[in-house]
DNA sequence: TGTGCGATTACG
DNA sequence: GTAATCGCACAC
């Protein structure tokens, strides 16, 4: 994987302004590679993040420096992970939601232990994790700095214009379109692959 | 100390 | 459409 690892200022952003900056940047862990195709953004002041009510032992994660991972364990079968993002302290990550594979995919397909399609591989928040083999233990790792997964900037720009709609599995804040996508690739977890004609600017007046 | 439910997935 | 599966967050 050539490219360079993002440093901790990439990550100094609002949610909402990193995650389509996010898109097509290159997830390495391991001997697995997949490129980033699809991501949401959890602010603080937001009720259907993890972070809306403050500190807690399982989000903990989220409230320290930019740049760390935050993984949780989800529907008590999955994992899930997300980059903590904004000033230390704010409690801001983008969830990573699905991959393009690049390297790596018989590894993949022998965890996730189905006969599957290279599309069905990482198209998921629960299935990216699985195939790469992040899990719990990395909870809190900081992808900006040393060893482990890390996050790739290998040269490829993020979309001009990116698919943007509300977000997936959330019951409170559902009209806020704070998932971003890249349009029609095969790798986007699930409809609506194609925008709505939302805006994350408008997302701002919705409650 | 009890319990409803979730930033999901896979299968019928 | 719905079972699987369990830790967390909050109510009691």
């Amino acid at each position: 994987m050539r490219g360079k690892r993002l440093g901790r200022a990439f990550f100094r952003r609002d949610p909402i302004e990193l995650a389509p900056l996010l898109l097509h940047k290159v997830l390495v862990h391991g001997e697995c590679a997949g490129r980033i195709v699809e991501v949401e953004a959890y602010r603080e002041d937001d009720e259907a993040s993890h972070s809306y009510r403050g500190r807690t032992a399982r989000n903990g994660t989220m409230f320290g420096p930019p740049g760390l991972l935050y993984v949780y364990f989800s529907y008590g079968m999955h994992w899930c992970a997300n980059v903590v993002c904004g000033e230390e302290g704010r409690g801001a990550a983008v969830l990573l939601r699905a991959l393009e594979p690049m390297i790596g995919l018989e590894l993949m397909r022998e965890r996730r232990g189905r006969p599957l399609r290279d599309r069905d591989l990482c198209s998921g928040p629960g299935k990216l994790t699985h195939a790469l083999g992040v899990d719990g233990s990395l909870d809190g790792h900081d992808l900006a700095r040393g060893d482990g997964p890390a996050l790739v900037d290998d040269g490829t720009a993020p979309p001009a214009r990116p698919g943007c709609s509300p977000r997936i599995g959330i019951s409170k804040a559902v009209a806020r379109p704070w998932r971003f996508f890249v349009e029609g690739n095969p790798h986007v977890s699930r409809a609506p692959r194609s925008t709505q004609g939302m805006t994350p600017r408008a997302a701002h007046d919705l409650p």
